[in-house]
DNA sequence: GTGAAAGCGCTAACAG
DNA sequence: CTGTTAGCGCTTTCAC
């Protein structure tokens, strides 16, 4: 069926240790020999069993890659910037996604090292007190973190904590007083926390007091009514609302336009991720965006040279590679005049005026 | 350092034989055997290498997946879709994209081949004229396609062109009478034909005359200037556009926007998908929706049971597997008095009037 | 420069 | 029921 290397020895009349020589070592092979092998080779369409030979030697160009989900354009645009260096550069992708759950997070990376991966993309839920990854460090599995805001692994992202305080230090240039930030599943997850604390410090920093992130369900049809009190009832209801990432910006968006709130006028939202999808929207959604192909082709460019060993030469001093974020100011921003004045009633009868 | 079946077998005071076949057919081993080898495998964390257990059987119990790009969520929403149910029954993921470049499917179907893959899912341009997909029912090798709509190769996807044709009807049933057709770069694909042909088919059941499908570049950030005077200017100018994909639509849209067209008032809009998305926009894109994630799950199926050999237990009676479509009525499209008399007249000074 | 031979970790006859 | 043995397709000493 499919020809193997014994097939390529037979039809070039060597023995198949020369065949595999000129496959991999070519300089050390008699050129007439060479010439004659890679004529079978062509004449029979071989192409050397990638199973057979990473059995043999370690090399099994077989990259994993560990998504929390592909729902999530952020991480499916990641993965095509990594897809796009990987298969350029003649490497496979295996590809887990683990929902946010450990256990597949656990499973996931199990299933990789048995496939004997030379290294791996990984994007977990929370990357310091990962046992996983303290043995992956130990068994010395080279491995990538995206999206993981930490200084102790090796890892590509943003500033998670300069770029929401950028962020919120917008809104509140803006005139917001009473910011609120909303978080989803990754309430738990190191990227959540320290967007919160950028978001803590812009408040204090411009006199404000932080709050708590309130915990949205990210797959609910519906904004729960708890959740829709919280944001607009009351004098003390938010201007600014600042998701932890845009898909849950657009959940809460609906959510308000359901509840009859006008965007930008009752409510400011401003995002966080800058999917390409979010320019598109109408208003466009204002968000502090990640460079997220980028990231994925930085995630890749380090592992490759870790796994090639010239990682030294990226001249390349910290674990953590900070990429920088930018500031998309979409119209799902209002600015509130800061003034006590309050600005003219409307007919949701809700209103946004200044903190007083 | 990663124990063999060899250190278990030595463990537990077996062979290798033993231990193998306490893995792979337990019922054959004496219990009280299975069961101190199952301790030793316990005792030693062992799992068989997948690649050597390939390399011997032909079961590698990987799974190929080509797919177009990650950037449009359509794809990512099915490759989820086999995502879950594959690694729920153990088995891997290879994935590769093509960015609907025929030389990379071609390099992508070949390094699934060499892998070994045990079959592939693929979402490939044109599923009719594809030479590789002869040669892959040449060699046995298994596949079934998604999203391509044909009757001669093993597909799961829904009817493009009665979705279309549904989806221009409702357009017509609305008022319409000017329904031009969008597509991007799937001109020269299988679905983008069938779509177009369900376009044409309602336009004439109607009486009105269908035009050819117009180009739109993807990937521009901006609408060329000839498309945008085809849609605004002059009389005949279309009061709706049927997109041949959601993100087509939402590109459209940003452009109608900018050319301070509103929607729908001035121009109704119906994409194609069904992303998830788009219900999250304002306003919400009507669309002709294509169940992504069954039609992944579907497919993983239909692909797993002709792996397995239980194809004929599934009782299909054809090649192609069709989804039903379900139209999603957003607020993206206005209805058009059926009458002569124009609506009233607008700030754009662009009305929509119904053909004279 | 080239070939013979020993495995990589596992499965699958075939004996016993 | 269990052990022995022969490979899967390739790389890699080690001789020649």
């Amino acid at each position: 069926m499919i020809p193997t290397i014994k097939d390529v020895a037979a039809h070039a009349g060597f023995s198949i240790a020369t065949v595999s020589r000129a496959i991999n070592a070519p300089h050390t092979v008699n050129p007439v020999t060479l010439d004659k092998v890679r004529q079978s080779i062509d004449a029979l369409n071989f192409r050397p069993s990638p199973l057979a030979r990473q059995l043999r030697s370690e090399r099994t160009r077989l990259i994993g890659v560990v998504l929390p989900t592909l729902a999530n354009p952020v991480f499916a645009e990641c993965l095509q910037g990594i897809d796009d260096l990987a298969s350029a550069q003649g490497y496979r992708l295996m590809l887990m996604t683990t929902q946010y759950d450990a256990d597949r997070e656990r499973h996931a990376i199990e299933t990789l090292r048995e496939h004997r991966v030379e290294g791996m993309i990984l994007t977990v839920a929370d990357a310091d007190t990962h046992p996983l990854l303290d043995e992956l460090d130990r068994a010395g599995l080279l491995y990538v973190l995206m999206h993981n805001d930490t200084v102790r692994r090796p890892s590509v992202c943003v500033d998670n904590r300069l770029a929401a305080f950028d962020g919120v230090r917008m809104l509140i240039a803006h005139g917001h007083r009473r910011i609120l930030m909303l978080a989803g599943t990754l309430a738990a997850s190191d990227r959540a926390r320290q967007r919160h604390l950028g978001y803590a410090q812009a408040m204090q920093q411009a006199g404000l007091t932080p709050a708590p992130a309130l915990e949205v369900d990210f797959n609910a049809d519906e904004l729960s009514p708890s959740v829709l009190a919280h944001l607009t009832s009351g004098p003390h209801r938010p201007t600014a609302l600042f998701c932890s990432n845009d898909l849950l910006a657009m959940v809460v968006m609906r959510g308000l336009r359901r509840a009859r709130l006008q965007i930008p006028h009752d409510m400011s939202i401003l995002g966080f991720d800058g999917l390409a999808m979010g320019e598109l929207l109408s208003p466009p959604l204002a968000s502090i965006c990640a460079p997220n192909r980028e990231i994925g082709c930085a995630a890749w460019q380090r592992l490759l040279a870790r796994v090639t060993g010239t990682y030294e030469a990226l001249g390349e001093t910290s674990l953590a590679l900070t990429l920088p974020h930018t500031l998309r100011e979409g119209a799902t921003i209002a600015a509130i005049p800061n003034l006590s004045a309050a600005s003219p009633a409307r007919t949701s009868g809700l209103t946004a005026r200044p903190f007083a």
